[in-house]
DNA sequence: ATTCGTCTACGAAATGATTCGTAATAAAAT
DNA sequence: ATTTTATTACGAATCATTTCGTAGACGAAT
């Protein structure tokens, strides 16, 4: 057991993804989702998940044969984390340069872009 | 010798944010910055820059003596990088989620959110 | 009841990244 | 000239992550 936390490994997050994704789900559905990506024996993707199992990065109810498996963390709260830690490696800090960056690299329709103004706006007008 | 891509690690990349910082460095002021936040053994630096001249991260000159390391890439173009296999493997990529979240969950100035806004306005012009 | 397919458990190999010790060398200080 | 100090080169140890083989168990199909 190890109740101690640490960032999830990239495979793990690709596991987080699928459960998030597709909910609660066995070892072999979930081994098939990453296959349509990514050649991954089953036993490999099984062994992954009992290591998460160990540092609770999900729960998993073994009142069946075949165990199911639920994500721990809400995917909001990991992609928090993450992006925060993201953000301090690659951006220093700078939130800003971070969205101005993505905004600039990647296509948003006139919809996404008239929400983020209003989200904007709304930030301003707490000031 | 290795010309062929692949992203930095962790370590690799915060020497990269030192010699973006400083310009040219030696191993020596590297080592000394890197040891401000996290306590590193100079040689063990010195190997890592050493497989960075091979993965052509970095550039040294080693005309004199004391070699003078140089990145290879911009700034700039490793964070475009960088962000792009973020916003895949963590953000499914949606640039607009990820960009709401750091909105939100960042402290902006007016000034740089007026900014975004400008940008915004810009972008929506295009289309 | 035997066989076949699928599942879990688990150890250990393979891979990748990081850390460090040691030797050789060059420059600087004494 | 000799000693001290700083540097590079390089192999090997360590550590974390990923991958896989094998064994044992269970249930379904024959």
């Amino acid at each position: 057991m190890n109740t101690h936390h640490t960032r999830p490994t990239e495979s793990e997050l690709q596991i987080l993804q699928v459960l998030w994704d597709r909910g609660p789900s066995t070892v072999r559905e979930v081994n098939d989702e990453i296959n349509k990506t990514k050649e991954t024996g089953y036993t490999t993707t099984l062994k992954l998940m009992q290591i998460m199992v160990d540092k609770s990065l999900v729960t998993r109810d073994t009142s069946s044969r075949t165990h199911v498996y639920v994500a721990n963390l809400s995917e909001v709260d990991t992609q928090r984390h993450l992006l925060k830690d993201f953000l301090k490696t690659t951006f220093k800090g700078s939130a800003m340069s971070l969205v101005m960056q993505t905004l600039g690299s990647h296509t948003a329709s006139k919809e996404e872009l008239a929400e983020i103004k209003k989200l904007i706006t709304k930030l301003e007008n707490q000031k």
